[in-house]
DNA sequence: CTGAAAGCGCTTACAG
DNA sequence: CTGAAAGCGCTTACAG
């Protein structure tokens, strides 16, 4: 198939490709009459404008840009990314915009795409997930003026604007919990710990902790998978002060955690209580089934993505505090036995 | 900044556009020394190509496109999609090809998407998923002569290049494990009833069963999503012939037949034996640790992109078949007790 | 080997 | 309200 341009148009209508233009994009200039023969046409014929061409005269090329740098695995089984991307998409399909997404393996290959789609004009704007302390990502895309909104905590952000949760909060809450259950000594399982918001993660643990008395907050950093979650989970375990309570970041490494404590000869949550952070099905199809911070990830991505639209729109820059997480309690959490943990006995 | 173009370079090096054009793409038509020094000053400046005055004269866009009709709560938790893009994306980064991404939620936005894309020449082919039942994106994309690869088996293809496995022999490796375990009366919860590579799966089922001379094949189709499987898994247990041994259509449906076993009394593998599809972590994480029908999905993505590379590239159409999943297996199965299965008690 | 020019399909001041 | 024309940044025959 040949595709239609309002050349074709034009001749069909009788008029100049300049009033096609007007009249398709709704532009003073034509006779309403004009405007709605023009548009007939366009509809009946199944025109499309070449995005080349408008991009070329200068308009927004009606994409964004989302780069992610886990390895391919993690993204694979990690629920959190295609959750947010659904968020990101149902914002974007509406009005319809694209989604250009690029899997790389290090920082560094990260800038040269947002220096490459910039440069190319193949995207408006991008998202920028996984922000680290002092992520050469924010000075570089702020050199280009690219648009650009961190999905993640504003600390670090600099001038891009941001869209996020209280991740602090959200952990208050759930040590608050374990500890009204009667936990004195909870210890955590935390994601990347270059992440920013592992770090805001990892400031609340620690300063809500010493605040409620609890025994010395200890967080054993790993890289989100389900391996390190359960090795994580080992050493804790096998401790010499065992913790009555753990608190993942993310729900695989939960769940693994589960596992390991099953094989350790544990129950949990009479010996142990585990506490999940993302409430994917995954939490509801184990058993017991898991205690979990739960969050509507998508509903982040689409605030983000809006987020996004209205910076490359040109309107000033505020950055969004979503809903902080909020706990679902389930089996896997409960008091602790009155004689465990290994410090105790 | 400005984003330099090869006008700058042209001046820099003062010769004409069209020579640092020739220059820049490795064309016949300057001198070894202007090349280099073309190069040299494109590479100091930053220069990057202008995909849309590119795609204006007739460039491909370097970008393919792939559209995902599920739920967004089933792309979420299915580490399918993310795994496939995962290795779509690896044969894509090295080649600087960018990967559209849309969401849609009925099989007429899916055609559309196709129809502006190929109208606006955004992207220059597209990769097809969850084939269905005469599906009308076939002939939709043979008529707009979109260059299309599709990830499933080649049935209902039409002239589209495929790639996939052959999911019947995969069936057939899991059906006679599990004859040759004991198992008499097998039941399997299949994925969405409509998809082309279940209707395959379904067919392999009945027809090994009948085969080997086993009990009636029950297929129960569910929409993959962990209730669904759920679900199905409470009306096998407590049908009068329950089975022995249950194979799911992936493995978020296996594990939520797992929780329900448990909940119902049956033990695992003891009373009735579970047999995954799709190896994710999220199979070693649970207890006892899934049978599963195992397979390289991000190397299906990254088989499928080569292909609709080639496709684009305007190389003959054929399609390829990947190697099938085969068993791995694991604490999930074993050998059914004499007595086991309501049909014989 | 090199330059001048047309053209891709739009948008947008600029004249009428 | 409308038309003719320039321009976006490339590529590519066409002359020299």
């Amino acid at each position: 198939m040949k595709r239609p341009t309002i050349a074709d148009i034009a001749a069909r209508a009788g008029v100049s490709t300049g009033a096609v233009s007007y009249a398709l994009n709704g532009q003073p200039g034509v006779s309403e009459s004009t405007r709605r023969r023009v548009l007939a046409i366009a509809e009946e014929i199944g025109w499309n404008p070449n995005r080349a061409a408008r991009a070329l005269s200068g308009a927004p090329t009606n994409s964004i840009g989302l780069v992610l740098r886990r390895p391919a695995r993690v993204l694979g089984v990690e629920p959190f990314f295609m959750e947010l991307i659904s968020g990101v998409e149902a914002e974007l399909s509406a009005r319809s915009f694209a989604l250009t997404l690029h899997v790389v393996r290090d920082p560094e290959s990260e800038i040269a795409v947002y220096r490459r789609w910039w440069g190319e004009r193949r995207v408006d704007g991008v998202l920028v997930c996984d922000l680290r302390i002092d992520d050469p990502r924010v000075p570089a895309l702020e050199d280009l003026g690219l648009a650009a909104v961190v999905v993640g905590p504003d600390e670090g952000a600099g001038t891009l604007a941001s869209a996020w949760s209280d991740d602090g909060a959200a952990v208050v809450e759930a040590v608050e919990y374990l500890a009204t259950l009667g936990h004195r000594s909870i210890a955590r399982v935390g994601g990347l710990p270059d992440l920013q918001h592992t770090g805001v993660r990892t400031a609340a643990f620690t300063d809500v902790c010493r605040r409620l008395g609890l025994a010395d907050p200890v967080t054993i950093p790993t890289d989100y998978t389900g391996e390190g979650g359960a090795h994580a989970t080992r050493r804790l375990i096998s401790s010499r002060k065992r913790p009555t309570a753990i608190l993942y970041d993310n729900d695989i490494m939960a769940i693994a955690g589960l596992a390991v404590a099953g094989e350790m000869g544990l129950a949990v949550p009479r010996d142990i209580s585990l506490v999940a952070w993302d409430d994917s099905v995954l939490c509801q199809l184990v058993r017991p089934p898991m205690t979990a911070m739960s969050r509507d990830i998508s509903a982040y991505g689409a605030r983000a993505a809006r987020l996004l639209l209205d910076v490359i729109a040109g309107n000033p820059v505020v950055s969004i505090r979503d809903e902080p997480a909020h706990l679902i309690p389930r089996g896997s959490t409960g008091p602790p036995r009155p004689d465990a943990g290994a410090g105790r006995g």
